[in-house]
DNA sequence: GGCATGCTTCGGTGCAGGCCGAAACATGGC
DNA sequence: GCCATGTTTCGGCCTGCACCGAAGCATGCC
């Protein structure tokens, strides 16, 4: 297929304002269901059903299955990059706001809670991004992989990698439920909740899957991975 | 009117395969009357005459008027760079296309061209490697500086690197579509483009954005910058 | 002036595709 | 098993718009 073709084919999955809406729901790396972005696009499910399709098929979105839902998000830092390119040429205008989102009812579950054996909410996902900015792990799809720098502080916090010698499913990510943005899951994921929970970082709350980020956790959360949750 | 409606306003302008075709001909900064731009999208130039109309509209493109022609160019380097971003990811999109079969004209393109107004392709991309490499510019993901040697290089060559607004951006990164790495863009790649062509050492491939390196260009490229191209 | 060239406007045709209702499919809870 | 919820598929309607032929400006050359 010739350049053009491709070009003006991509573009024109842009070029329809429901699409439109539904792509810069997205802009902020987080994963929606298809009813929620049908909701933000003011179309019915099984219209932005077909969309989500072709902006698949496309390579425009990725798709991942969790329970009966779908969720959907920008395939890759292209897309996102092209579609900032082209709201700087459609006339600048400020971030979108963001679409309603469903969670955790309670407060403190959406902050910081367990998923498993991990850690979750805005906690799991802070600590997955400051290592992925630091290029301490590197996350994709269906995997993820620790790097040597990463081995490093992973070592100056106590944690031993290779417990188990499963370097497989070491790192994996996990879609947060109320963030909708990856954390760590798989054994990279428990052994940092283990070493939180035995340095004192954070505290169960009692009958809920919800934890507390103690004082003192704050102050080593802030040292280790340069994050702060206010 | 909302961000969204902008957007996809923007984005449906390029959705067309013959608007597509030509901003896709508009890309080497030059401008081109309605009549060769009807020719390029094969259609007939009233047609066009609609198309070209829209596009002035929505700020895609600028006209000026010589005699009885019409020039349009591309209205800023901000869409130049909405179009390389929309490339991109078209470009990268499908999952695994089958293997795209690459003509000479293509070959041409992918080892040295013009974007918008600085070079591109392997030979934007080895010439901002080289510069890099030699610690005469420091590049970063969304920006980039000369430094004191770069600028006694630059010099060197005949380009004074305040000419003009020294304002504006002088050194920025540029994702190149084909090599998938940076080049230099801003006013540095646009005057070392411009130096290139006054020296001889790179000419237009006629009716494309593809330049061909000559062989005094060989020679100056290797002596100036130690690239190589095979 | 007369004529040629380049471009735009107008009117009408035809097709692509966005939209929804209804129904089928998938998954989880009971 | 049954039902509720989320999502996709199917069929049909209808708008939007890309396209061209013909005619109407505009400019330059003779």
């Amino acid at each position: 297929m010739s350049t053009n073709a491709a070009m003006a084919e991509t573009a024109a999955l842009v070029g329809d304002p429901a699409r439109a809406a539904m792509l810069n729901a997205l802009m902020d790396g987080r994963a929606l269901t298809a009813g929620e972005l049908a909701g933000v696009a003011g179309i019915t499910a099984q219209t932005a059903s077909g969309h989500l399709a072709r902006l698949s098929a496309a390579g425009l979105l990725a798709m991942e299955r969790q329970g009966r839902h779908r969720y959907h998000r920008l395939a890759s830092p292209a897309v996102a990059r092209m579609l900032e390119a082209i709201m700087m040429v459609a006339g600048s205008a400020p971030p979108p706001a963001r679409p309603r989102r469903v969670g955790p009812a309670d407060a403190a579950m959406r902050n910081a809670r367990t998923c498993y054996d991990h850690l979750a909410g805005r906690l799991g996902v802070a600590i997955a991004d400051a290592m992925a900015a630091r290029g301490q792990v590197e996350l994709a799809t269906d995997g993820g992989a620790v790097t040597p720098a990463g081995q490093d502080f992973l070592g100056s916090l106590g944690i031993t990698p290779d417990a188990g010698g499963s370097r497989r499913a070491f790192c994996r990510p996990c879609l947060d439920w109320s963030e909708r943005r990856h954390h760590l899951a798989g054994g990279l994921g428990a052994a940092i909740c283990t070493r939180c929970f035995e340095l004192g970082w954070v505290k169960r709350v009692p009958a809920s899957r919800a934890v507390l980020v103690t004082r003192a956790g704050e102050a080593g959360l802030r040292q280790a991975f340069g994050i702060e949750l206010e």
